[in-house]
DNA sequence: CTGAAGCGGTGAAACCTTTCAAGAATCCGG
DNA sequence: CCGGATTCTTGAAAGGTTTCACCGCTTCAG
């Protein structure tokens, strides 16, 4: 992994940008009709247009983005927050957020919290300075005052991937209560009796919520809680702990006949070691992930999975903010997105 | 995958936000103490300091960006425009980015070009027009033309995951001969002599350089390429390209007892193949992958892989970035990182 | 006692663009 | 040929920050 530096040279650079001057004096006119052929090039003769123009190519100008900003007051830019950059999850909202924004050519200012509080308050404060329209942000903690004071200051905010507290406020979330549902109900159907749910802590609002929609439906198909759910939280939510999910549930003694995991990376541990103690899945064990992450299809065993729509997201998400950052009379939305379930190979009915 | 809007809300905004001024008069001094307590505290009395911070905190202000980046000529963010947002291989490198901009209070704009030259060119003209202070850019064609007008413009330019062409540019890339390398050697070790060798298109530099590799290790264990290596192009690096490829190598006359895969998603449609006819591995095929993805080591079968230090590679080129930017006097390096071989299950010596 | 340097702060210029009232040029019908 | 409408273009102001020459005072070395 060692780095070698193979060749070197010298530089030498431009000393000065050309500015919206230089042009209007090659092509011979003022500058505000150099500012006019680049805004509204319906005002200007067609003439003095090409004019400017052929200006403007031979100059290889550039507008400079920052004293357009400070005169107009607006800017193109806008900022995202999420939690986790490296999570598969937010790259495909991020490309969702960009391609939205790119139809209104804007562009996007990505940032990742890692969960950090100060982390996220250092980069809000980074993002209010370049002025972007707004940020979309997946909260690193249940505290919003810091929210209050950014719209007070003329930023307009979206929640990303948590369902707003407040009718006042913009938001775009999945429906985990639901998608809990589908999944316990899926095994159900399936004829599953006694259900495993690897989990991660319930202070985590996915978590909490998808649990909810498990235990909902056990109780809607008439089953008992005590009887039909053998609950274990697992530290990490990875394929380690979901080894170690695993090992608890077998330990028990009335046997479970499925599991359901928190996600698509437990549920990874957790097909690992069925196969290392040689039960086959789904004859001996179904198992439902959460997340249809990339590889769920792909793995030797397909993964049954939770699909949330995710690009979907990003594009709503922006959509959103590009809205209450242009009007003045916004309306504020919350929309909450339906998970999908994606029947595969590693859920099927239970061994006679 | 419906979306639903559950409430609503009105919204109405704050009309204008605090200025440097605001801040002066209520602490009742001049704009450029103000200015100074900002940037230079040193060289502002105590007193006075806290008074302006007193008010600052006051009034909720925050600098515009704009105007400062317009009068200081210089501004604290970054631009990269990678291939594929998508891919984890970017996404982490995005992550070292971020990290080491942070370090130096810049902030990252983060851009996918999607291996189209129109929005990688779209992208580059917004980010000049932001006026970062540079880009790093992993570029979507051969052709490099844009770099030197660019660069011309004053903006500073990083190649990223290739290698430069000049010594007069920057570049951070990975040695990807020597990860062929890598690959070939290991499965010499371990004893094969018939090598499989599933790759993509070789306009993709990556490929053709790491199909250099895998032949040179072959020459240098005093094999002929003929006799040792079968190779097998796919259009897509994919599973199913995996599959295919697969396919095609076990119809071949003299069937090879090992097989190097272009990626790690490729090598896992070829894991899944061979377990669909029941080959087992490593014992009757050993497989190696390329990339080593998160998800490589937590499959069923473990998965022999090259690493690459992603990472580094994007703090490498940061670093690299922030130094071409800041000084006047920069000396260009093309950094080449080495890739390592990480060695799993999937791997093993071939059958007696 | 003098001149220079240090201190803490001031106020105006400069950065580059957009905007807009007003002026110039052109064109039309009468 | 004129008055007036129409179409283009101009010039200057405005936007918020940083920078820098400068000011009046104190301190200190010579």
């Amino acid at each position: 992994m060692a780095a070698t530096v193979e060749r070197m040279g010298r530089s030498s650079r431009a000393p000065r940008r050309r500015s919206i001057k230089d042009v209007a004096d090659l092509a011979g006119v003022s500058v505000g009709t150099v500012s006019n052929v680049l805004n509204k090039p319906a005002l200007v003769a067609e003439e003095t247009r090409i004019k400017v123009e052929a200006a403007i190519a031979s100059l290889g100008f550039v507008r400079n983005g920052s004293a357009r900003q400070l005169r107009a007051g607006t800017s193109q830019t806008v900022g995202a927050i999420v939690l986790d950059i490296s999570n598969p999850f937010f790259t495909d909202v991020a490309r969702g957020v960009e391609d939205r924004l790119a139809e209104d050519d804007h562009i996007l200012i990505l940032a990742s919290s890692d969960d950090r509080l100060d982390k996220q308050h250092r980069y809000l404060r980074l993002l209010e300075e370049q002025g972007v329209q707004g940020v979309l942000v997946s909260p690193a903690s249940n505290d919003l005052t810091w929210l209050d004071q950014t719209r007070a200051r003329g930023t307009a905010v979206v929640l990303l991937d948590r369902p707003s507290p407040s009718p006042q406020i913009c938001s775009v979330a999945v429906d985990d209560v639901k998608g809990g549902d589908l999944a316990a109900t899926h095994l159900l159907e399936l004829g599953h009796q006694r259900i495993g749910f690897v989990n991660g802590s319930t202070k985590i609002r996915q978590c909490a919520d998808r649990r909810k929609g498990v235990r909902k439906a056990l109780r809607a198909a008439g089953l008992r809680i005590a009887d039909s759910l053998v609950e274990t939280t697992v530290s990490a939510l990875n394929a380690d702990g979901g080894e170690e999910g695993l090992e608890r549930l077998l330990r028990v003694s009335e046997p479970v006949t499925a599991i359901i995991c928190a996600n698509d990376l437990t549920a990874l541990g957790v097909l690992r070691g069925l196969r290392r103690r040689r039960i086959s899945v789904p004859e001996q064990m179904a198992v439902v992930g959460y997340d249809d992450v990339e590889f769920a299809g792909v793995l030797t065993t397909p993964l049954t999975s939770i699909r949330q729509p995710r690009y979907q997201i990003g594009r709503a998400a922006a959509t959103l903010l590009l809205n209450e950052a242009g009007s003045r009379t916004h309306r504020h939305e919350q929309v909450l997105f339906q998970p999908e379930l994606i029947v595969r190979e590693s859920s099927g009915p239970p061994a006679r």
